[in-house]
DNA sequence: CCGCCGATCCTCT
DNA sequence: GAGGATCGGCGGG
């Protein structure tokens, strides 16, 4: 089966849209008995430098910089110390705006994935977060993640390997729920989360809590 | 099922 | 120094 790529225009919007219109599309990753494909159900968008919950909100920096880069070049964010995000920078040109990829459901590679996720039980839990669906796709720690991009996970070389899916609301196939975005403590009620309403490996939604640490 | 908590480290203040 | 775009384990109801 032939699958259409997404290319560069179809990043080149403003987040929310892409966001929206993300949900149902195949990421793939590897090659071979690699292989792992991914079907969107979770998207997250941040508006560039307006945006108080974006990592670009006070400027470009080394770290941040590939979102000032053209659209669709896939990246990976480190978060908590220990855990990797997938994002693939959106239009529109000049703002440095992304798309965080929350959730997916696994259609391709299932045993990889799981080799990958070896804490989980059941598979509609294997990619249902963030860092969840970095490890299915095989960043999930820090020597995948600097395989995967040549040692600079702030420069991704390359539009991200996203195809166009069956089931996606483009299709009219499945129904879209918009609600607050997770784990941001800024603009925390902007309902700028996508996901497909009723699939089973949307992210349980945690509130942002602020907490004291140890003294 | 729900809520709390520790782990862990890099970046910017 | 502080504080994360998180996760999984544990304890209680």
């Amino acid at each position: 089966m032939s699958r259409t790529r997404l290319g560069r225009d179809f990043f080149a919007r403003e987040p929310h849209v892409v966001a929206r219109e993300l949900l149902g599309s195949i990421l793939v990753t590897g090659d071979g008995s690699d292989v792992v494909a991914v079907r969107l159900t979770e998207t997250e968008a941040y508006h560039g430098a307006t945006d108080p919950a974006s990592h670009a909100y006070r400027g470009r920096t080394a770290r941040n910089a590939v979102m000032f880069d053209e659209a669709g070049h896939l990246y990976l964010y480190f978060v908590y110390g220990m855990h990797w995000c997938a994002n693939i920078v959106t239009g529109p040109p000049g703002e440095p705006s992304a798309v965080l990829l929350r959730a997916g459901e696994v259609i391709e590679g299932l045993n990889v994935a799981r080799a990958r996720r070896p804490a989980v039980h059941r598979d509609s839990q294997l990619a249902s977060g963030p860092a969840r669906l970095a490890a299915v796709l095989g960043w999930g720690d820090r020597d995948r993640a600097l395989r995967a991009y040549g040692g600079d996970l702030c420069s991704a070389p390359a539009v991200a390997e996203v195809f166009a899916g069956e089931r996606g609301p483009a299709a009219g196939a499945v129904a879209v729920a918009v609600g607050p975005r997770v784990g941001v403590a800024a603009a925390k009620d902007e309902p700028l989360r996508f996901w497909i309403e009723g699939d089973p490996t949307v992210s349980a939604y945690r509130p942002q809590v602020r907490r004291n640490r140890r003294p």
